[in-house]
RNA sequence: GGAGAGGUACCCAAGUGGCUCAAGGGGACGGUUUGCUAAACCGUUAGUGUUCGUAAGGGCAGCGAGGGUUCGAAUCCCUCCCUCUCCGCCA
């Protein structure tokens, strides 16, 4: 949520965002309008309030004075209702108004104005035709698309063998690194989450059709444990010395992929459920610039770690999620399709998501604010699978194991 | 799933319709005393959200959440959530 003092003072400034994002202004209009009525209600009413309550006896009142109260305060009750009705729809469409962008964010009309900020890794050269990571990882039985398919339907992955081993590893060794050299806290967050931390988090209510819903519950499996890891402080507040606080986690990922019929169909790239180590950080207002960066960098060592070549990106401003207000893609080189795919995104969303889920710290000198919140993938765990073996295949079709990863799978390659 | 007991502020806790604009402790903070500490004593401890106001400063809300009854609700009624104990089931 953006700060509504920030609409009311400046709405123009907010309209241009949206602009800016190629996002429509409806919601925005709406609530400037419901809230100007609703402060006007809420006086109106609360003076009624006043009223009562001062007019009211300490004792037994005659029937006289009850009769006036009496009618006063059927008045307020029936005002407040109205009163209701109009802070609900306002609530409502102030959450489905998208963030506030960075002052440095890019300008552009679709993800090809991304701004591509460096490369870092060696493309590799192969003297023989590549395969993708679906037909390596078939035909080294790392994965059976058939069987998942035949227990869950399509956008689903059964790894077995080395496969399972694999994935394994990848998870460990990144948990072994964020928590040992980046100094983040482990957490193992359950994966059904309520509709109150979505919200906190920006998922809902705008895109419920991205999630999976647990029929009859407030249970939805979670799409990211940012959502998990970063509303463990809703209604909190924290003593600003107590910050930052970094947290990461391995969860499996939900996805409902609604209008993605079509994309990545194969392989492991776009999955109903997948794994992911999440990154996320709770800081000082002051410190979540500089935070960003480092947490980026947190993402990228796992990249470098693996040797996989990859390069950053700066989102524009209307490719940009509804929460962020600044974002870093990392994307991965896949050999067998030529191209950089994204492996993460690290933003940061200043005080939206502090705002929606109430996370707050507090000074020494007790001053209480929004906090910011910084969240980033570290990484994709599927995705770094693909990415891995692609790059890593050899002439004879077998998969060399990167050297951060022998620890962890005892062996030098997968045949 | 069944049966019971709970949820009051940083913590413990009193409070079954108006004498409570939530008692009393503990802790924390400030002070008196003191060479220093402790003890004792005195004081502060409702934080927060929201709204009005340039401000100073008002107003309103707030006893797990949401509704209701009432002139008036922590207290009565309804729905829901969470915690604990026992039973059943289960990895």
């Amino acid at each position: 949520m953006i700060d509504p003092a920030l609409i009311r003072e400046d709405p123009n400034r907010v309209r241009k965002h949206l602009v800016n994002r190629r996002f429509p202004a409806d919601a925005l209009e709406m609530f400037i309008s419901l809230d100007r009525e609703w402060r006007e209600e809420l006086q109106e009413v609360e003076s009624l309030q006043h009223k009562l309550k001062t007019a009211t006896p300490k004792r037994k009142p005659t029937d006289e004075e009850k009769g006036e109260l009496s009618e006063l305060s059927d008045m307020i009750q029936s005002k407040k209702r109205d009163l209701k009705s109009l802070e609900q729809s306002k609530n409502e469409y102030a959450l489905s108004i998208p963030n506030i962008l960075s002052h440095d964010t890019p300008l552009g009309d679709s993800d090809k104005d991304n701004v591509e900020i460096r490369k870092e890794g060696d493309i590799p050269t192969f003297d023989f035709n590549v395969q993708s990571h679906d037909a390596l990882a078939q035909s080294l039985n790392l994965v059976d698309f058939e069987k998942a398919s035949l227990i869950s339907g399509s956008r689903f992955a059964v790894l077995k063998g080395w496969g399972a081993r694999l994935e394994r590893a990848l998870i460990h060794f990144m948990l072994d690194m964020h928590t040992t050299s980046h100094g983040y806290e482990e957490c193992m967050p359950p994966v059904l989450v309520n509709s109150k931390a979505l919200q906190g988090t920006g998922q809902l209510p705008k895109f419920k059709e991205d999630l999976f819903h647990c029929a009859d519950t407030d249970l939805w499996l979670s799409p990211t444990a940012e959502v998990q890891l970063t509303n463990l402080y809703q209604n909190a507040v924290i003593p600003a010395g107590e910050l930052p606080i970094a947290l990461t986690a391995h969860t499996a990922c939900f996805r409902r992929e609604a209008g993605s019929y079509g994309k990545d169909v194969k392989g492991l790239i776009r999955l109903h459920q997948f794994n992911k180590v999440e990154l996320v950080q709770l800081v000082h207002p002051d410190q979540s610039e500089r935070v960003l960066t480092a947490l980026l960098t947190h993402a990228e060592n796992i990249l470098k770690a693996l040797a996989l070549p990859y390069r950053v990106v700066e989102l524009c401003s209307a490719d940009m999620g509804f929460s962020a207000g600044k974002t870093f893609d990392l994307e991965v080189w896949f050999p067998s399709q030529n191209c950089y795919r994204e492996i993460s995104s690290c933003s940061n969303f200043f005080d939206f998501q502090a705002r929606r889920a109430m996370i707050r710290y507090k000074d020494v000198g007790g001053a209480v604010g929004y906090l910011h919140t910084i969240n980033g993938s570290g990484l994709a765990v599927g995705r770094t699978f693909a990415a891995l073996i692609e790059n890593y295949q050899t002439k004879m079709g077998t998969v060399n194991v990167p050297g951060a990863l022998k620890p962890y799978l005892g062996v030098e390659t997968l045949t």
